[in-house]
DNA sequence: TGTATATTTTGCAAATCAGGCAAATATATT
DNA sequence: AATATATTTGCCTGATTTGCAAAATATACA
């Protein structure tokens, strides 16, 4: 009996579905309307203000997000509401920062070294 | 004094960077090599194999990988060694697959209902 | 020094992506 | 029903990505 396996090897589709979120999320566009989603569920109009592209570009790149399961959409009257449903972005975005943030630092450490005989 | 923001909003430059390592592990064999990597180093040929693509695709993959500041590099002997910087990745590829594992129980939840009267 | 092994770079061709305009849809309002 | 508003989809163009094969580099070893 092979079931519930708790935490399986990455087999290829796994994979794949895993990475197919990661390249939702690779646009900045993208990537700003999920972080803004964060904070709570907007409607298109609202995220083509925040992003500032043609709508139909925004429209296109919510369906890639939906696509990759990171969103949902809900009609709400005449407007359209995405949620994000990926929970735990924020918390790997602050470590993807913290990460960014530490590599600049050393980048600055060595240049400074470099600079100082 | 505005200094040390704990978290700063999300700025274009900022974004920018995140989204750079996001679309970087946007790709089936990266994704598979960088997770490979969470479990310690590895040299190039051993990526070949787990990976089976070309060897210089393997390699034009981790420049990407390097590119984003997600792996650095590391001449022994003969070889060279990648290993991960981005210590998080683990953490945030089991949350999304949970989140993909709850999604898939969802839909085949609905599949049931709609087969059961 | 020559030779084998490991890795990167280069040159293409095919595939995919991005962005905007215009047209289509859907829904609310009058 | 007609009109206005919000959103999606079709289509086109230019840019980017991918993958392999061949050539170039680098390093170990005889």
């Amino acid at each position: 009996m092979d079931k519930l396996p708790l935490r399986r090897a990455p087999n290829r589709k796994h994979i794949e579905e895993q990475a197919k979120i990661f390249k939702a999320l690779g646009h900045p566009s993208r990537l700003l309307m999920a972080e803004a989603l964060s904070h709570g569920p907007l409607c298109v109009c609202e995220l083509q203000k925040i992003v500032g592209a043609d709508i139909s570009t925004i429209s296109r790149h919510l369906s890639v997000l939906k696509g990759a399961d990171i969103v949902s959409d809900e009609k709400k009257g005449q407007n359209v509401y995405y949620s994000l449903k990926l929970s735990c972005l924020g918390q790997f975005m602050s470590c993807t920062a913290a990460v960014l943030d530490k590599q600049a630092q050393a980048r600055q450490a060595q240049l400074a070294a470099m600079m100082a005989p």
